[in-house]
DNA sequence: TTGTAGGCGTTATCAC
DNA sequence: GTGATAACGCCTACAA
């Protein structure tokens, strides 16, 4: 294998200038730093990673954790996070945990010891059980979506306002009996979205039921399973929100299959945009989140913040759209918009 | 920070040992063994990743390249392919090049450098210039999805096989012109799937004509236009291929808002499963692929071929379905059925 | 601007 | 089964 003292050797140069010009070092006369590349050229040498990261004690790569690299939500985070990460310098690196907790530990403790620039975490169920470990550690840690109750910066977004703009709109159209499709208790996100939703229905002047909130076990199914469960009690909602992007398509879907139509027969309205959704007609009332503004923000926080203060949660916005918009549209689209299959 | 000598004095023996109780060496004594475990948990202490990979000048890393995070096809791989090395204790890094190839050599030599026991690799356009670098070299790489004029060991899909079977099924349903929304040009999967595609139309005995044949351009977008234009010909075709998954979403997309149904006005077919596809009514004619077992086998020879022999490529088989399955369905919900946002 | 030299934390080798 | 020791390849005071 080729060495840096194998460069510095061509290049008549100590391996320490050959550090330096290969690193960027401005100390370096122009003449002799161009010897020194062009010797590295010629033997197809590349610093290593872990020698340098080992010396250095501290690696150039920011790593993103999350618990399921199939929802798009997470992807659209990944894809702005990896832009910013690369303008910066940095490399972005992507695990997925498949919500496991014990995987997830995995992780942060590889990216720990590999001594990466910090890390994003999407947490999961069971987060907080063992991320105390990290506090004050040597790894800055952004959690994103969710916040914890863990002295920890986060980029999260403004569900409660989200929630309850989307319940006010479907009070507005007339409904009068709006049940939820709700996401995993114990999580922030659900709590803010219980809250707004809740919210909206006193500020109407509704009732809120507990037989019409039913959490949609966060999957497709989940959701569609939720919404004909709703659905087929005697005293049925006549309108719907949806606490989540996947529980969205699960509960349009048993709209569809029990033959109702929206808005007449149900109203409905969730959270999340999905690539599809600008065939329905009349247009769906969705909530297009801010995934790439948030994983954009989590890398410069991640580097512009290496001391950890545990400031407020930065907060996002979300838009509350309707899925008819395309093809200029740059929002339902994203999730699907490429391509090289 | 703590180090390896500070677990070794609280265990009353020597770095070597607390080094090999650690990495899981056999030639312990169980009982020192324990000791080591113990005082490793006392202090906190875990083994320093870079100093490991830099003396073993390896790490338990498998690099996973995509160009395309936001694609399902890729995602499925990548949850797959993380599992497999998950079970064999390694890890998946999974990095997204967004297309750039410039940026995919960045990975690939980030991966390098890093000491990785491997690299999966979706090549993009473009990819073969440099590729050439890594061969015969210390990184074992895999190519999946697409094959390459390189001496790599490669996991594809029976491509050509599926388009045959798709246009056949479309002939057998009475199409006469059959058109196609292929993908990009100069790729093996565009070249399989054409392939496929007039061996179908030469069998079925029907003509093959250039214009209809247009480049989907590998987006939404893009098949929705291809479509809309192919359509809008005056010798329009009966039933369209769309080459893939983004791409047949557009091609519905087209169809639904010219008003056309399907099969009567125009029969469709395409490459990839969607989660919502199964609301289509009537329901369409899909390509399933093998996207897990094609994450899991990359892994597989990536750890159990250490030595490169350009062995020929690996053939998985897709499945064309009906896309009313559902929900005991696990084909077509697999792209969206975790959500924990 | 450049060189010298020491050490980052671990593991492989070789004794015992 | 265990210990001593010498690298692994690079970076960074410090000196020149």
């Amino acid at each position: 294998m080729t060495r840096i003292s194998d460069v510095a050797q061509r290049a008549n140069v100590s391996s320490a200038t050959v550090s330096r010009a290969l690193s960027g070092d401005i100390h370096v006369d122009s003449v002799t730093r161009q010897r020194v590349l062009d010797s590295a050229a010629a033997l197809d040498y590349r610093l290593d990673g872990t020698a340098r990261a080992m010396r250095r004690r501290r690696s150039d790569l920011i790593g993103l954790v999350i618990s399921t690299i199939e929802n798009p939500f997470f992807t659209e985070v990944a894809h702005a996070a990896e832009h910013a990460a690369q303008q910066r310098g940095y490399s972005l690196i992507i695990c997925n945990t498949d919500e496991d907790p014990v995987e997830e530990q995995r992780y942060l403790n590889l990216l720990d010891t590999l001594l990466a620039s910090g890390v994003i975490l999407a947490p999961a169920p069971g987060t907080s059980l063992y991320l105390h470990r990290f506090i004050g550690g040597r790894l800055p840690i952004v959690l994103i979506n969710r916040t914890l109750e863990l002295p920890f910066p986060s980029v999260v977004c403004d569900d409660e306002d989200a929630a309850y703009e989307c319940t006010s709109l479907l009070a507005q159209r007339g409904a009068k009996r709006i049940g939820a499709v709700t996401g995993l208790p114990d999580t922030s996100t659900t709590h803010n979205r219980l809250r707004g939703y809740h919210r909206a229905l006193t500020d109407a002047g509704l009732a809120s039921e507990s037989q019409w909130e039913i959490f949609g076990g966060a999957t497709v199914q989940g959701g569609y399973r939720a919404a004909q469960r709703l659905m087929s009690n005697g005293h049925a909602p006549d309108a719907l929100l949806c606490f989540n992007n996947v529980m969205t398509q699960g509960g349009v879907m048993a709209l569809m299959d029990m033959g109702m139509r929206w808005p007449d027969d149900v109203d409905i309205a969730g959270f999340g945009v999905f690539s599809t959704a600008r065939l329905y007609r009349p247009p769906l009332t969705l909530v297009s989140q801010p995934t790439h503004e948030m994983g954009r923000r989590a890398v410069e926080m991640i580097l512009d913040h290496p001391v950890q203060a545990a400031p407020a949660p930065v907060i996002l916005q979300n838009r509350v759209v309707q899925s008819n918009a395309w093809p200029a549209d740059n929002v339902a689209m994203t999730s699907a918009a490429h391509n090289i299959n």
